[in-house]
Parts: C-alpha cells; sequence; structure tokens
RNA sequence: GGGGCGUUAACUCAGUGGUAGAGUGCCAUCUUCACACGGUGGAAGUCACUGGUUCAAAUCCAGUACGCCCCACCA
C-alpha cells in the first residue's frame, strides 16, 4: 500500500538511482529496435539551472520516455558545453578577487586553474538535470572540450579550411574590450540609450566656408579621413572635392559625396569618415579608396601613434571624448549639442561597450554552407515546429554573412593554424608587458598559416623549424555545431552514427536558432550529407508571471529547483534571494515542495506550441493537487484490492482481459470506452508535439471521468452486501486496477517518479515489466468501444446530476434524503438503466427511494422538475423544498432554455442555413431544439403549477 | 525600415468555421468510510476595436489601438 498523503519529495528520491542500475537509459546501437534520438543542447558546465533547461528537460525527457514506452531503441545523449566566455570570464572574476590576472598565470596555469573548475563543479548540472528525471544515456555523455570532441573540430576545421571554406581576413570587427576578445554580431546586444550629438565645424582648407558635422563618437575623429555629403544636397554641391582642416589636428580631408552614407535629413547632412571606426565608415571607405586610421586601441585607450595629438594619447576613449569636446568648445569649433537616443552595441557577456576594430581573424564562408541545410527544410526534409519559425530561418539564412569564428580567449578549441617564424618573419609579433607570464602573439593578415590536423615539425615550405601556434581559439558554437555527430564519434564511422544519425527530434529554444540550430544543420549537411534531425520542435521562452524575461538584476527569477523541493526565504543565500526577490515578496513564508513531477506537468500544461510561458505558480500548485488526485485514486484501487486475488494484466507486450466485453456493467463500458479514447488522444497529441493537449486530455479523463464517476459508481457495486453482486465485484476491482494501470503508463512520460512509486504498489501478474518506464505504452483496445452502452451511462449522469442540481439550488440540506425520487421516460432502455442502476443512484443523489414510471403519469403538487437525458425527475416536496427557490431555478433554466429554443429556431428559420450548411450540422441543430424544446415545455408546466 | 507574435472570466492560460473552456481565485454548503491538495452546487466573458468574407466568425481576411519579440539601420 502507498502512502496515505503523496509527498513528492520521498517518491523522488526512490527511483532514479533504480533506473539507474537496471540500465533502463542505456541505448543500444547494435539494438534491432527503430532508432529515437535527442541530442541534449548541452548546457554550459557553469551553468545552474534554470527554467528553460527545466523545460527542455520536461519535453526531451517525455519525448525519450514516450518513445522507449513505445518500443524505439530510444537514445537522448547527454552533455555539456564549455562555454568559453561565459566560463573564462566566470574564472577570471574568481581571480581577480584573489588579486590575479589570467595574464600572470600564463596561458597553460590558466587553463589548468579551469581545468580543475571543471573537474570540480562540472557535473553540478547534469546533477540537477537528474534531479528532474533526466532519462538520458549517462554513459555516453559528452563535453564539448573531450578528446574525441577535440578531434572532430580540428578535422571539421582542416576540411574546411582545405576546401576553401574557413579563410583569415583582416576586417573590421566587433571587438570586447574588457572580454578582450572578438565576437561575432550574434553575440552583441543593442538597447537605447540615451547620449548626445556633437555638432562640430570643419573648416575649409581656403577659408571660403565651413561644414558642421554631427557625430555620436567625437573621439574618433582623430581617425577621420573624410567629411561626406550626399551628392544631392544643394547645400554642400561646391564644397565637394575640396580640403577641410580636421580641428585638432594639423590634418586635412577632402569632401566626398556618397549617396549610401550621408543622409541629407538626418543632422546637418554632413557625416564623419572614420573607416577603422564605423562598420559603414569602413564600406564607404572602400568604396572611395579612403586610407584608415586607428586612433583607439585593444583596451579601448587612445592609441600612442602620430596619428593622436600627444595630448590625448593613453587617454581611455571617455576620457578623450571629454578633454576634446572641451578643447573643440575653447577652439570654437564646437557649434551644439543635442540629446540623442541612440543603440551602441554592447558585449551580451561584459555589457561593454563594443569597439569596432580592424584585426585578422577567421572566417567561415556560410554562403556556401547555408545552400543544403535551406533546401533540407524547403523540401520538407527537415521540419520545423511551431512552423512559423521556418520564416525566420530562411530569413537569416538567405541574408547570412560570413561568421567570423577566432575568439582571443584560452578557454577553447585553439585554432590547428600554425605560422613558420621563417617565411612569416616580421609578421609575427612577440608583446612582452611586465608582469604577464607570456609574451602576448600578434600576427599579421599578411602571415601565411599552415593548416593542419598535428603540430607540424617543419615548415612545408621553408623547413624551417620555428613554428608558433595561432593563439586564437574557436568561437563554442564552432564546435556546439558539430554536436549530433561529433557526440557520436565522428570522424570515425562508428555503429552508434549508423544507428542514430540523424537524429529524429532537435527540441530547443527559438532564441538560439541562428547561434546553434541553423549551424548545426550547416554542419551536419556538410559533413554528413544530411542535416541532422528529422524534426525541430522550439519550445517556448518561460517568462514571469508578468511577461518579462527572468533575469537576476530583475529579480524575477524562479529557480526549478525551489519549487520541486520548496523553501523558506530564510535558508535562501542573498545573492539567490535577490535574483528571486519577486516570488520571496508573494510567497513571503516560502514555497511548499512541489515535486520535479508536478514542475513537469505543468510546464507540458503551460507550454503550449509557440507560446511564451508566463509562470504563474498558483498553477503549478493546481497541477500537484491533480497529481495528489491520483496518488489518493490509486490509494482507493489499492484498498479494494486487498484481500482479494484481482491484479493488473499487464505483461511485456500488452495486457490480458479476464472479461468480456458482455460480463461489463454498464459503468465499466463507459469507463473503457472513454480509457480508449484518452489513448488515442494522448498519443495523436504526443506525435503532434501537442504537449499540452495530451496532459489536459488525462487529466480530465482521470478526474473527471475515472474519480468523479468510476470510482463513485464502484462504491454501490463493491460494497453491497447481497451475494448476487459477486461477480460483478471482481469485474469492477479488475476494471478499477486496469483503468488506473493503464492511465499511469499514460502519465509516465509526464511525471515519471509518482507513476513509477504507484505503478510498483500495484499487483502485477506473471510477465509484468521490472518498472514502469520499460512497460509498453498503452493501445486502444477496440473490444472495448462501445459508444451505446457508454451513452447509457451518459445518461444516466445526466440524471444524478439533475437531482443534485436541484438538490443544490433548492438548498435541501446535503444530509436529509430525498425520501421520493420519479423517473418519468417511456424509453424501455432508459427505464431499464434507472431500474439496474438504481443503487447508484440514490447513492450519488442521495435519494431514499426511486420509482420509474411512464411519462403519462400525473405529478404530484408541489413537485421540483428537472430534465435530463430526454427523462424527466420528479422530486415531490413534501417540505422539502423551498418554494421561492424552485420558482427562482425554473425561472433562471426556462429563461436559458429559451434564449437557447430562440437562437436554434432563427437559425432553422433561415433557408440558405438549411440549404447551405452542412447536413450533419443543420440535423444536429434540429435535434437540439427538439430536446430544448421538449425540456423547456416540461419546466414550463412544472413552473405554472407552482403558481 | 523589414518581419513576427499577442490581446478570451478577477488572475494565468487553452481553444483555427457550427451556441465559449481549464487552473487559481470568488459565493454557498459539506469534515459521508481515496482525497479539505477534497466533495457538491453556483456566480463570473460584447472572445481589444472597426470593417469584410460566410448560411454561420473568438476562429478566416483587411485595417486600427495597445503590448511584446526578432532582424537591419541610426552621423
Amino acid at each position: 500500500m502507498i502512502d496515505k498523503s503523496y509527498s513528492p519529495t520521498q517518491v523522488e528520491s526512490r527511483w532514479y538511482a533504480y533506473w539507474m542500475e537496471k540500465g533502463y537509459f542505456h541505448a543500444d546501437e547494435h539494438s534491432e529496435k527503430p532508432p529515437f534520438c535527442i541530442v541534449i543542447p548541452p548546457p554550459n558546465v557553469t551553468g545552474k539551472l534554470h527554467m528553460g533547461h527545466a523545460l527542455f528537460v520536461t519535453i526531451q525527457d517525455l519525448l525519450t520516455r514516450y518513445k522507449r514506452m513505445q518500443g524505439f531503441e530510444a537514445l537522448w545523449l547527454p552533455g555539456t558545453d564549455h562555454a568559453g566566455i561565459a566560463t573564462q570570464v566566470m574564472v577570471e572574476r574568481q581571480l581577480a578577487a584573489e588579486g590575479k590576472t589570467r595574464l600572470e598565470l600564463g596561458r597553460e596555469a590558466f587553463l589548468e586553474r579551469v581545468w580543475a573548475w571543471k573537474r570540480e563543479k562540472g557535473s553540478n548540472i547534469t546533477e540537477q538535470l537528474k534531479l528532474l528525471g533526466a532519462s538520458c544515456d549517462w554513459a555516453r555523455e559528452r563535453f564539448t572540450l573531450d578528446e574525441g570532441l577535440c578531434h572532430a573540430v580540428v578535422e571539421a576545421f582542416v576540411r574546411l579550411y582545405e576546401e576553401g571554406l574557413i579563410y583569415r581576413d583582416e576586417r573590421l570587427v566587433n571587438w570586447d574590450p574588457v572580454a578582450k576578445t572578438v565576437l561575432s554580431d550574434l553575440e552583441i546586444d543593442q538597447e537605447p540609450e540615451s547620449g548626445h550629438l556633437w555638432h562640430i565645424r570643419y573648416d575649409l582648407e581656403d577659408g571660403t566656408g565651413s561644414v558642421v558635422i554631427a557625430t555620436t563618437r567625437p573621439e574618433t575623429m582623430f581617425g577621420d579621413v573624410a567629411v561626406c555629403v550626399h551628392p544631392g544636397d544643394e547645400r554642400y554641391q561646391a564644397m565637394i572635392g575640396k580640403m577641410l582642416r580636421l580641428p585638432l589636428t594639423d590634418r586635412t580631408i577632402p569632401v566626398i559625396a556618397d549617396a549610401e552614407t550621408a543622409d541629407p535629413a538626418f543632422g546637418s547632412g554632413a557625416v564623419k569618415i572614420t573607416p577603422a571606426h564605423d562598420f559603414n565608415d569602413f564600406a564607404c571607405g572602400q568604396r572611395h579608396h579612403l586610407p584608415r586610421i586607428q586612433v583607439i586601441g585593444m583596451d579601448a585607450r587612445m592609441l600612442t601613434t602620430s596619428d593622436v595629438p600627444a595630448r590625448y594619447r593613453g587617454m581611455t576613449r571617455e576620457a578623450c571624448r571629454e578633454a576634446a569636446v572641451g578643447d573643440l568648445q575653447t577652439s570654437g569649433h564646437l557649434v551644439k549639442i543635442e540629446g540623442h537616443t541612440y543603440m551602441p552595441s554592447r558585449s551580451q557577456r561584459s555589457g561593454a561597450l563594443v569597439e569596432p576594430l580592424l584585426l585578422p581573424q577567421w572566417w567561415v564562408n556560410a554562403r556556401v554552407l547555408a545552400e543544403p541545410a535551406i533546401k533540407a527544410v524547403e523540401t520538407g526534409k527537415t521540419r520545423m515546429t511551431p512552423v512559423l519559425w521556418e520564416k525566420t530561418f530562411f530569413n537569416w539564412m538567405h541574408n547570412i554573412r560570413d561568421w567570423c569564428i577566432s575568439r582571443q580567449l584560452w578557454w577553447g578549441h585553439q585554432i590547428p593554424a600554425w605560422y613558420c617564424e621563417d617565411c612569416s618573419r616580421g609578421h609575427i609579433h612577440r608583446i612582452e608587458q611586465p608582469g604577464h607570464r607570456d609574451a602576448e602573439l600578434r600576427i599579421d593578415s599578411q602571415a601565411r598559416p599552415i593548416v593542419s590536423r598535428t603540430c607540424p615539425e617543419t615548415c612545408p615550405v621553408c623547413g624551417g623549424v620555428h613554428l608558433v601556434q595561432e593563439p586564437d581559439v574557436l568561437d563554442t558554437w564552432f564546435s556546439s555545431g558539430l554536436w549530433p555527430f561529433s557526440t557520436m564519434g565522428w570522424p570515425e564511422e562508428t555503429d552508434t552514427l549508423k544507428k542514430f544519425y540523424p537524429t529524429s527530434v532537435m527540441e530547443t529554444a527559438a532564441d538560439i536558432i541562428f547561434f546553434w540550430v541553423a549551424r548545426m544543420m550547416m554542419f551536419g549537411s556538410h559533413f554528413m550529407g544530411e542535416t541532422p534531425f528529422r524534426d525541430i520542435y522550439f519550445h517556448a521562452l518561460v517568462r514571469d508571471k508578468v511577461g518579462q524575461k527572468m533575469s537576476k538584476t530583475k529579480g524575477n527569477v524562479i529557480d526549478p529547483l525551489l519549487l520541486v523541493f520548496g523553501c523558506k526565504p530564510e535558508n535562501i543565500p542573498d545573492e539567490e534571494r535577490k535574483a528571486s526577490r519577486q516570488l520571496f515578496d508573494d510567497y513571503p513564508d516560502g514555497i511548499d515542495p512541489q515535486g520535479a513531477d508536478a514542475l513537469r506537468f505543468s510546464l507540458t500544461m503551460l507550454a503550449a506550441q509557440g507560446r511564451d510561458v508566463r509562470l504563474d505558480i498558483r498553477r503549478i500548485e493546481g497541477y500537484r493537487a491533480f497529481l495528489n488526485k491520483v496518488w489518493q485514486a490509486s490509494r482507493f484501487v489499492l484498498m479494494n484490492l486487498e484481500g482479494t486475488t484481482t491484479q493488473s494484466t499487464i505483461t511485456k507486450d500488452g495486457c490480458i482481459e479476464p472479461f468480456e466485453p458482455e460480463n461489463l456493467s454498464l459503468a465499466d463500458a463507459w469507463i473503457l470506452d472513454g480509457l480508449n479514447r484518452c489513448i488515442e488522444e494522448v498519443t495523436q497529441a504526443i506525435d503532434k508535439f501537442n504537449f499540452n493537449e495530451a496532459a489536459q486530455s488525462v487529466y480530465e479523463f482521470l478526474w473527471n471521468a475515472f474519480c468523479d464517476w468510476y470510482i463513485e459508481l464502484s462504491k454501490s457495486v463493491l460494497y453491497a452486501k447481497d451475494e448476487a453482486q459477486a461477480a460483478n465485484q471482481a469485474c469492477t476491482r479488475w476494471v478499477l486496477v486496469h483503468v488506473l494501470e493503464t492511465i499511469l503508463r499514460l502519465l509516465h512520460p509526464f511525471a515519471p517518479f509518482m507513476t513509477e512509486e504507484i505503478w510498483q504498489a500495484l499487483p502485477k501478474g506473471e510477465g509484468a515489466p521490472d518498472s514502469i518506464m520499460i512497460a509498453p505504452w498503452p493501445k486502444v483496445n477496440p473490444k472495448f468501444c462501445d459508444v451505446p452502452r457508454a451513452a447509457l451511462t451518459r445518461g444516466l449522469i445526466a440524471v444524478v446530476s439533475a437531482v443534485r442540481n436541484i438538490r443544490g439550488e433548492a438548498n435541501i440540506p446535503p444530509g436529509k434524503l430525498i425520501p421520493r425520487l420519479l423517473v418519468l421516460t417511456d424509453d424501455p432502455a432508459r427505464q431499464t438503466l434507472i431500474e439496474t442502476m438504481q443503487d447508484a443512484i440514490r447513492q450519488l443523489g442521495r435519494v431514499e427511494m426511486i420509482e420509474v414510471l411512464g411519462t403519462e403519469t400525473a405529478k404530484p403538487a408541489p413537485c421540483a422538475v428537472g430534465v435530463a437525458d430526454g427523462v424527466e425527475i420528479v422530486i415531490p416536496f413534501a417540505g422539502l423544498i423551498d418554494m421561492e427557490e424552485e420558482r427562482g431555478r425554473l425561472d433562471k433554466n426556462i429563461a436559458k432554455l429559451t434564449k437557447d429554443v430562440e437562437a436554434s429556431r432563427k437559425k432553422l428559420d433561415n433557408p440558405s442555413f438549411v440549404e447551405r450548411a452542412k447536413p450533419e450540422v443543420v440535423e444536429t441543430e434540429r435535434e437540439r431544439l427538439e430536446r430544448h424544446m421538449a425540456e423547456l415545455e416540461k419546466l414550463q408546466k412544472a413552473r405554472v403549477s407552482l403558481g
């Protein structure tokens, strides 16, 4: 017997170890079963479990467990990502707390430190996934810096280089001066900020006039090489081609015309051109063959070159801005300062203002790689759900730009390229800094890389032996892009790849569609000849209850584990409590343990396809109540099996039925028919990724059908004293345990722990599996599809409901039995139904005696009348009912019915409805009208008799 | 500038052509032998707005308002 009350924390501590021990999570690449495979979106090793993880575990585990039960060889392949910038920044922060920097430690010692940290903390996140029940094949766990994956990365890089799809080039790139690395376009955020627009006068060299330019970055003026105006702008026609004096310097720069760069309507219509520090200016400079003058360095300070006037050299860009503006004011060149809202680029990781700099970097030719990936989606070889994401995908892929893959970090895959110090003499610079362990290597774009799988011993050109490796590492997403096949052993042709590639479903958040999904598609098509997944399911974003993204600074973070295990605010560390401020404002006394099962069930319910989720804890509590209901219903079934030989008839292939349909009671036939429907709905919904529908279906069947009616009806059979019921009792017990057992299997992918706990407690026969997670997925049993008998039971339910309705609205106290109930109908089938089920009706309606009579029977006056399923329910007053209440009740029902009748009439009186609507719709409408009219008539008569 | 999404009960959300649903909350009532994380009954919505298509619109189309997201640009 299971415990009296449902304690998720206790239940969930029991089963994970059992499943692991039994090896149920392991997928065999040599199996004969059809494959089903999901590779996990690898969480950052630095990561701490958040709602996004909880959501993907919920959905991926749901799919994996479902397919496993359906008889697939189900592989959910886990692993973690080294998360280059995130991890390095974190460890550097630790070092800073000790007063050290990575440059003091040097590359080797720093990396050792990161590895030590990874060894210590790297399993945190995977342990947290396990708490949610993730049935991953942990023996196959991978890390993007594993030996095997490094091998795959090198292989991919070298092949792409040899195919000309990777190249090194000097371009303007996004430089993060805090993290000291270049960033891809995707790693940059833009939010509006308020700044200024400085209007500065540049005088013509010949003294004939001046131009006023507007800029948001006056400190870059030392890098100006031209002032650009629109060719059609009449104000400046005469100046085009003339030279201007650049204020604060002794340089002169030309006025040029460029329609793409200058907008006559913005500012003064004239714009300064600084090709080394602005992307538009860079493009303009290229068109006009202008020089590029770099004036800001990688530390975001002004360079100490001759281009920068001595006074400003070495200043930070901010200090320089202030100084320059002051000097311009003094010299009279500053015309005005305007307030201005602009969108500066900031590094996602460090928050630093990105400085565009001219640097040699490694690039992937994305356009070529994108083609087959686009085609795969166009032809439906890979499908996206919700399908609207395909548009976003195409839009980006068709306009894709080359991908900058090098990063000036240490934590990551060092690029497999070397430079010969002899051949590339003069292009390799070692910059020694006092206090830095290693010299910094700067490698000019003119240096010639030697790309190789292993470190070359000699230079293939000159035979020289002085080779240095490219210090840069690869963008984290380069290795993640290989994830679906690198984790399976690529470039080796492994059995795992043969069995499981391409994978079945990629399940992830849509915000990494470009970062990750698109790149996996490109690499998969290129290296494997096939896109890596059949289906891509994008889940929703989990937001807070008012729809904002969760973030620590907003204080609206909801840590899934706080919900799973419960929490008291006083036990939470300050920092975390700050991050979850909103939560503790709403729940000052803390939160009760909800359990992983309830969290999972809730997320499935809330995350309808493609919709963002606003997480409302009240709904989680509601769904925990549902799991409690399952638990309590199970206790009822188990209690009634005690001391009997009735057992669940599950085997490893399905269920055997000890009873034939003709031996079933009406209630049995009804619930088994309903079970069939439920099985069908859940299965179809999961297949279509409509997880909320699937969960909803089980929810309704278990609560509204099984608990509310079948269990209640079963009591009149099980607790009957007469001998005649004995045979029915055995049947009822079997139906109880059979329906419960099947529901548990349907529910297992949603709530794995509690379903296992209960399932294990059920009495089962020979041949039953050892765990619900390897039990077969329920199938519809055509033998038990019994529509007519199910419909009769629905009639019975309607009768009981009608009695209860009268009781409730007429304020008959629940303790008071109704002495006499008349049921009027001329239909023999219904008469028999009421007769045979009268025990149940008496119990559920709290009625002492029932008489079944024909419709012509004279009603006692006064009486209360209700209509259900075409039969008339009559309750003689006999002092039971408050006349006023009853009049009110009838009036209300009459009003509603009258409205219904009018609506139906109006429709049916409309000739075009009758002609043009589908015949079955017209037929339904006629039936409805007839039914409502008959009902209305009866109620009206009853009302008249009340006076 | 381009694209996308949303607006349904007090709250959080389902519902893609045929008389509006759930959870929580609310009102009344009941601690009856699975369950008060419960039972029973009840109240509660002009489905943002305006047009259109249709016999029929929460649902399809167009527009408006408000909210949100993505991409691009921004001197």
